[in-house]
DNA sequence: TAAGCAGAAATCGTATGCAATCTTTTCTGC
DNA sequence: GCAGAAAAGATTGCATACGATTTCTGCTTA
């Protein structure tokens, strides 16, 4: 998978700033894994394929390499993350630390309408997850994340928020990379129960759930390293 | 103060990254407050002060803005951030939910190298303490966040080494806009404390300490809204 | 005197050019 | 036929150029 072989929504934002539309989009193509790990994301072919100039590649490139989503190596490039076991686990114990706490404070501060944005949010999971097939797949774990992401917005605290959308966006592309099949409607129905506790104003069963919830996740992953470092970071790419 | 008036020591860095060694001299003088909240950050100025073309220094900025040390304005510019007492409370959110988690992280890893590195670290905290002048102070506050850097790479999640590192350098900001005087001895008080339910892995006693420490650091804050935002806003470049 | 308004100066956003570095191909000697 | 060296090509790092936007300045006018 090159990323010449992509297709982007033309990027029309009149005034704003374009290379944060540009990351944006390649960040939706990584954690949909229409970009492959490793693959190479040269400043000249993404300058191209947005109709941009090297520069505003370049500031987009550096915006993904911060999320951790993007790995640059000085003098050779930027390439698609690929993240290690090691990593994949420490994504977790970063959430772990952080979601209960958000639950929590989402519980205080949830509105009717936020109830409302959260139901038609899963239920759009559902459709994604009763569709069959990898495309559909991919908009699942998308949709998964959005959950959480919402759970954020409502959190109010704009800094978790952002390291959330730094840890979902990588917990995407760690669950493309090692997660195993069955996992789906499981995560669905945590999601569900938890908002539930939200309702209810249960911040502690919310929180509770929500640990939980993560531990699933990561207990579906395959985080067995399969052959020698060595061997792995020589076919990495 | 102007950027102007600052010296930075001479950008060595013989191959590695210049812009990145620009944004570490000036993350360096914000949170020293060297760099008044509000100053204005122009990328020709810090190109010429480093000696670099705007390009670069363009970049570092960029850098800083993602850490939320630096806010960007489109064809405005940089300026330092000068955080609200609600950004402030987030900050301090933030920590509360992470820091006790890479306490209890760092007691089940630490070693006796560990040990020894926080008691040279604790001892010049010390130093600094016994001094006066707002130098001194400086220094001080940078040493505070200093031990819980240290923690923080301790407890050997990179993750949220990254995290602690924006979140303490804002904090450091915060402190220098709105840190009343005692805080200090106070602090170096409890930094001992938690050192020592380290070293005898009591690693619930270290998470204890540091939700206290975190809110005593809040508690000598004064986060009172002085006037109205508006006037606020219309004062602060 | 204060407000309004043009023109100048400064600053930003972006494209492009050149040197340095890395990668790939071709050539040479064994 | 193959290993190593040299050249060609591609890509990055950085500086600079130029149009667009904002800010400053000095003049005019009520």
């Amino acid at each position: 998978m090159n990323i010449a072989d992509q297709t982007f929504p033309a990027v029309d934002n009149a005034n704003e700033d374009r290379a944060q539309a540009i990351r944006d989009q390649l960040r939706d193509a990584i954690v949909d894994r229409r970009l492959a790990p490793g693959t190479k994301l040269s400043e000249g072919e993404v300058g191209t394929l947005f109709d941009v100039s090297r520069t505003v590649a370049r500031a987009a490139l550096q915006m993904l390499s911060f999320e951790g989503l993007v790995r640059t190596e000085r003098n050779r490039g930027a390439f698609v993350a690929n993240p290690s076991p090691e990593e994949a686990r420490q994504v977790f114990a970063s959430r772990r630390l952080i979601e209960p706490g958000i639950a929590i404070a989402a519980a205080g501060r949830i509105t009717p309408a936020d109830v409302a944005a959260f139901k038609a949010q899963l239920e759009e999971e559902g459709r994604f997850i009763a569709e069959r097939g990898p495309s559909a797949r991919r908009s699942e774990i998308k949709a998964s994340g959005d959950f959480h992401l919402l759970l954020a917005s409502v959190a109010g605290n704009v800094i978790l928020q952002r390291f959330m959308e730094e840890l979902v966006a990588r917990s995407s592309l760690v669950i493309a990379l090692y997660g195993r099949s069955g996992i789906s409607s499981c995560g669905h129905n945590e999601h569900l129960q938890i908002l539930q506790a939200l309702e209810n104003g249960n911040a502690e069963r919310a929180s509770a759930l929500m640990l939980h919830h993560i531990d699933h996740i990561e207990a579906d992953l395959d985080l067995r390293v399969r052959s020698g470092p060595a061997l792995r970071q020589a076919l990495e790419s």
